[in-house]
DNA sequence: TGTACATCAGTGAACGCGCGTTCACTGATGTAC
DNA sequence: TGTACATCAGTGAACGCGCGTTCACTGATGTAC
């Protein structure tokens, strides 16, 4: 063959990584495919070489980023790192290269199902890591928690690129860093309403 | 002139009520102006009677979603009423009436500086109004708390919205609602980390 | 009272453009004999 | 060793389509005289 072994899994990773970059910094629906292809390097044509559709490209890349995200989340260990992390002021400038969930999660709910699918089992997995870290409460409890802890960080992520005053930006990250240190902090108890457990 | 007084008035908030809908629906990139139109009972051409452009209505639409959201934070009063009714399976089941921030936040943080702009200083007014109902904190902590809630509750309606399972779904507006309780309670005190009032 | 003209919200066809997708083709390499 | 053929990742032009936007026009009413 022309190209060397592994060339067409290297190519079709390839398109993954500048996919993915491109879909979370303009979004699914923004992004073409003629912009990602030449970006990657390559003509309109190849796209299909290994891709049914776009589609199946935004699963496949979904995929992807949020594999990574769970191995960022890994990485950073028991503390409170990757809460930083998450709710940092580089994550906020950074939307091509951080979790895919605040800058698509409003348009992966219109996605096809097999898409919504395959994501929701990845956040229920991200729930499960997240819940692991937690030492006091049930199982149920603490993945509740966890539930709540993912929505406050996506949340505030959000509402902290969206709005155009640079200060307010920056208190937001701060008021959400607060709670989801709380929340997370595994010796104080967190008043939870129906006391349950 | 053929048509009674305030008729264009009437006709101009007719389309954006429906635009409303439509872009909290599908998102604004994926809701075109002509089936606007068509669900508003008018044609093509007719748009730009009433707007300059797309921008200009997704920016009129932004900020009337943003005063309905507002009025109904009021109406809902002192308690946790407004709370339970973002968090509830009725706002996430009827994206096209609810909020516009878990809608279309993302794509908020993609649009020109005027609408951008506009929209900070809404969510600004929806965080003072928030912050207000707490009864606990300066000033200042009870601003950094609001911006919390307000992240915590979009943040947990966008995920019970793009998940695809039901009883997960409904777990995570309950993980976010136990939280978003405890965080507006304002007899408990909210264990926040630094703790400077 | 009757006629000519101005007004203007709305019509509907058309514009150029970029989208996702298709497809005949290229050309460097590997294989067969 | 040399020639004929197969392979296949990638090329690049073309497809129909829906987008946001423009514009000459309509027609019901109000105004002027």
């Amino acid at each position: 063959m022309r190209y060397e072994k592994g060339h067409k899994d290297t190519t079709r990773q390839h398109i993954i990584d500048v996919a993915a970059r491109r879909f979370r910094q303009d979004g699914v629906a923004a992004a073409g495919l003629a912009g990602i292809m030449t970006d990657a390097g390559l003509t309109n044509g190849a796209f299909y070489t290994h891709f049914k559709s776009k589609d199946d490209l935004v699963c496949e890349t979904l995929m992807n980023s949020l594999d990574t995200i769970r191995e960022r989340i890994l990485a950073a260990g028991q503390g409170d790192g990757a809460i930083r992390e998450y709710l940092s002021v580089k994550h906020r400038d950074r939307p091509d290269t951080g979790c895919p969930t605040p800058a698509l999660v409003a348009e992966i709910a219109r996605l096809p199902k097999k898409t919504r699918t395959a994501y929701t089992e990845r956040v229920n997995g991200l729930i499960d890591l997240i819940a692991s870290r937690f030492r006091n409460g049930s199982d149920e409890e603490r993945r509740r928690r966890a539930m709540a802890l993912y929505g406050l960080m996506i949340g505030t992520v959000q509402l902290a690129r969206a709005v155009n005053d640079k200060k307010l930006s920056d208190q937001i990250l701060e008021g959400g860093l607060e709670l989801a240190l709380a929340v997370a902090d595994r010796s104080s108890s967190i008043p939870m309403p129906p006391p349950e457990d």
